[in-house]
DNA sequence: GCGCCACATTGCTGTAGCGCAAACTTCCGC
DNA sequence: GCGGAAGTTTGCGCTACAGCAATGTGGCGC
């Protein structure tokens, strides 16, 4: 049940630690696999344990009163999530589920006060990811406000491929299976758009897609795409 | 320059503070007046202070490549705010400009190493705040992704009125001017859009608006207008 | 290897909300 | 009290995208 440290102590949530302490920190953890389709966690479930995601992918998302659920963000391996006690919750705020095979450590939230107080440094790299989340989630407020729906699925799956891509000779590819139904749940938009968007993007040999999978095979192109700004030819021309 | 500690102790930032040490916190910041209009801190400039506002309230917008303006939010008094270097930024990541006559505390970036490390508690207060923030932007999120324009409108109004919303035999008031274009960038709408599903609420009654002021009238039908599942008689009737 | 199910595609229709232009109103400085 | 600037309203045309229905397709269990 001992995890060794060497696998963690390189993690942003470790930054600073001395090899000794970051073992007292994992003691107190146990690992668990969460099977793929499994949740962490529910929404609205009261706080029983923060987590540190050591293997595996696991999608964070709310549900609306009305039943659709938004994706809120995909955590990837060595990112802490479901730190809802930290910031002053009872209750988790989304559902964490595993889109593949996780394997995660879990601490009981007793901890979580007992550890910060011995580590103030825990608490400090906690609102370094807290505050990266933060940006990420403002970002996404702005494109959700000003760009159009095939900007915005670009920026999301350019994301993804940041986060989560695996290179090959054909392109990056993301190595959990992404539906369209996902990507329409990340982005604002139906499933239909997002299915007539990657089928043109596919036309235009941007990508190469299939049920799950979307293989970036320009990533400038789509790179370029995102970043367009509509009718800057217009601008240009209004300038000049 | 001094200043009284009686007046923040109370805040979240101090909270579980002693009056005295609350006291050594208070003696590297300064105070300074901003004036309507002008920007305590640019997006893009290089991180030299933190702030917590006194008096007055502060709008945080960014501006994209294209030229248009987000608001991410206003700062009410007592909420602290230009954290950026607390969440590991060199840079503003937006603007904060007052929207009316306000008074900050400022302390300069330096001073936040040295106090977290003597205080832990600051950096767990304000792990709080940025994590509320988060919960806020994401609910956002969720918002913009799955809401109308009117219902987003709505929400934003309510929000304001929950935050900075000033009580009169009349309804609701805002104690800072708001235009309509300051609501088209909160909600990701067009000024027209705003302009128009303002006319309607007022002709309903709801309000009761003018230039750069919005009095809400009848909260309640606001708010259920807010949180109306669109189709919600149709799904009923599917039911029965 | 067959059949099923979940996922994906595509055509068609409808509409919320954008974009622009023109007119109107409120406020403020002089 | 006048003039102008800033904010707001309103009409009209247009389009991006939603919503729905019908059809297609890849993968897995048996």
């Amino acid at each position: 049940m001992s995890i060794d440290s060497s696998l963690v102590a390189h993690l942003p949530l470790f930054a600073g630690f001395a090899p000794e302490t970051c073992e007292i920190v994992l003691r107190e953890a146990h690992s668990l696999r969460v099977a793929k389709g499994k949740a962490a966690f529910e929404q609205g479930e009261e706080v029983h344990a923060f987590f540190l995601l050591l293997h595996g992918h696991i999608r964070a998302a709310k549900m609306t009163p009305a039943g659709e659920q938004v994706i809120v963000r995909y955590v990837s391996s060595g990112e802490i999530f479901g730190v809802a006690q930290a910031i002053g919750l009872t209750h988790y705020p989304a559902t964490a589920i595993a889109v593949e095979d996780s394997v995660i450590l879990s601490w009981p939230v007793a901890a979580w006060a007992r550890l910060t107080a011995q580590f103030p440094l825990l608490a400090a790299n906690t609102l370094k990811t807290v505050g990266g989340r933060l940006q990420e989630a403002h970002h996404r407020v702005v494109e959700m406000s000003t760009e159009q729906v095939e900007q915005r699925i670009a920026h999301a799956r350019l994301r993804l491929a940041d986060q989560s891509g695996r290179k090959s000779d054909h392109g990056i590819a993301i190595d959990f299976p992404l539906s369209r139904q996902d990507i329409a749940e990340m982005t604002g938009a139906t499933i239909f758009t997002v299915s007539r968007t990657l089928s043109n993007w596919e036309q235009r040999g941007l990508i190469d897609s299939g049920r799950q999978r979307i293989m970036l095979r320009e990533p400038d192109a789509l790179r370029a795409l995102a970043e367009a700004i509509p009718d800057e030819d217009k601008r240009a021309i209004g300038k000049s």
